[in-house]
DNA sequence: TTACAATAGTTGTTGTGACAACTATAGCAA
DNA sequence: TTGCTATAGTTGTCACAACAACTATTGTAA
């Protein structure tokens, strides 16, 4: 008896958590999508796409990569590449010794573009999400993400080492 | 000059808490979405209203409650009670002391599928979700998650307290 | 070398969500 | 009552993402 209220009380324990992780992942991400739209008509995808690209500055990325990085389909990352070639923000180049894959960079437009998108958004997310958080609040937040990443076997996907920006 | 550091530093720490948690929720949501598409034909978010039907079971809600608490535009809310409705999960009633209103109500199917579906979720969230966290862990996070939700003026919203199932 | 399989991206199609415009009802003031 | 405003939902339109099918290139084995 007293067992199957455990149980319940255990299963409410854990939607509860889901439920306020989801909704605080939606109030955020609504949050951040309207004022990058508004400051820089740049979408929180679009702006993700090329802070991946600078993130790996060094050696540009190919299709797979950022998809996987982003947790996109190969399809919907070919689509936001073609947006952001057409503005100008980025070139796809094929490589000749391999004429499959096809490498991403920033034009430098591009990096103009996302240096005013780091900025707002940057802005956006020490009002709307680090204000509320001191500094053990986000190594708690890290440690648990880190824990539900890895044990989903998605923690080297979501690596990201912020360059200095 | 140290200060600079201290400040890039900061923003880094602040970017990755925050993209582990944005990666942390796509992950969970893509493998919920799966499992239920795959064991229930039913959408996270088809079973997300009916949840929220039965959480409220005593008073039937409304479109625009569902939509608040889902966090859904109106419309995106009346789509889906269409799709619902012509799967005949729901039921919308027009009360005659107000007909501006329509209420919503679970069907007996609706029930069904509903308690199928959180047979489905609950297993999922315990494997992808709940089996990788600690009890303090999951305390941690809804204290963190309760944190950035009412410093965005959007707790009230996300108040949930599961029936019990 | 030719044939077959695997990899990398792209395109056709469809489903779903958002914003804005619209209809209908209710509240309220003159 | 009449007219104005606010509220509640729905519909038109469009943007975006996913799956599956397709093309092109590379690797590999007979």
């Amino acid at each position: 008896m007293s067992e199957l209220k455990a149980k319940i009380d255990e299963s409410r324990l854990q939607v509860g958590a889901w439920l306020n992780l989801q909704q605080a992942n939606r109030v955020l991400d609504a949050i951040f999508e309207h004022r990058l739209r508004a400051e820089t008509d740049m979408s929180m995808a679009e702006y993700e796409l090329l802070f991946r690209l600078q993130l790996a500055a060094d050696h540009p990325l190919q299709m797979s990569e950022i998809a996987a990085q982003l947790l996109n389909s190969p399809s919907g990352t070919t689509r936001m590449a073609d947006r952001l070639e057409a503005a100008g923000l980025i070139t796809r180049e094929t490589p000749r010794d391999n004429r499959r894959v096809v490498r991403v960079a920033l034009t430098e437009q591009g990096q103009q573009a996302l240096a005013r998108a780091d900025t707002v958004f940057r802005e956006a997310l020490g009002e709307a999400f680090a204000a509320h958080l001191s500094e053990s609040d986000l190594n708690d937040l890290r440690r648990l993400m880190r824990k539900l990443l890895e044990g989903n076997g998605a923690w080297s996907e979501a690596r990201c080492e912020p360059g200095a920006s």
